[in-house]
DNA sequence: ATTGACTCCGTACTATGGTACGGATGCTAT
DNA sequence: ATAGCATCCGTACCATAGTACGGAGTCAAT
């Protein structure tokens, strides 16, 4: 497996060198033991990286995403711990698709309302078209 | 129309004091003109404060909020303005809606490996199973 | 006129997720 | 062996969205 420096894993991760070091300290990411002057990581780390922002794209803090890489790094915990958890993620997941749903449906009556308005209010006001998107019925 | 102080303005948007100054501070809002000693706001204000908060609800950054308040200030294709930033935030949303839902596949994916080895204890690669369906065979 | 509640105002602090700085040290090529 | 990078490490700083604090002033009732 190929040896990288801090520089070369920031690179390949496309994250910053700051960065790493700052997931490093909020645990999500290993200090590996420096045999030289330099640390040198692999190409788990920076699938490590990968994972994390994925899931923050998905909408999980870093502390939630450590959460979620701690359910395959306890050696002890037993299938049925690792499910539990897994569950209540799968249930956050849930509510936050159901609260997008909402979010966007409301947004959608308000690009609705924007279309009816557009020949008829000159001097238009944006509270009213957010008002309008909530009583729409497009 | 109804003479309120910051504090009963507060009570009627249900927000904290310090909100409406922090507003204020972010041009959010007016700083109306104390002519005695205090500062009277009106029932308007406690509707920009409900127009906020429910911009906000829908995803919008207290930044995104503040420009399409500032929208009313110019007359000219507000509507359409209000429709394309509409549009461009459900866009967004619904890429988040896709990115949890194969989030959640995985995650069940991850439960149902579990349940398969109910009795075991066993290391769960919790990536692979997030990069959709590697290890589990469920 | 004094109490007590509220307001004003600046400043500091919270949490999240980084980003930047600067001195000391290490690695590598010439 | 020395230049010129990169790394190490602590610390400070940035934005976002507030929340808290402390001293001073104000208002309304008793």
């Amino acid at each position: 497996m190929e040896k990288l420096t801090i520089g070369k894993l920031a690179e390949m991760a496309k994250v910053g060198v700051e960065t790493i070091r700052f997931y490093q300290r909020k645990e999500l990411l290993r200090e590996p033991k420096a045999t030289s002057g330099f640390r040198t990581y692999t190409e788990e780390d920076a699938q490590r990286i990968a994972f994390i922002k994925r899931a923050q794209d998905l909408g999980f803090t870093l502390s939630e995403v450590k959460e979620l890489l701690e359910l395959n790094t306890k050696p002890r915990q037993t299938c049925g711990t690792v499910k539990v958890k897994t569950q209540a993620k799968i249930k956050e997941i849930e509510e936050k698709i159901a609260d997008l749903n909402r979010m966007k449906t409301s947004l959608e009556k308000l690009a609705c309302a924007c279309d009816a308005n557009q020949d008829q209010i000159k001097q238009f006001k944006v509270q009213e078209c957010f008002d309008a998107g909530l009583n729409c019925k497009c």
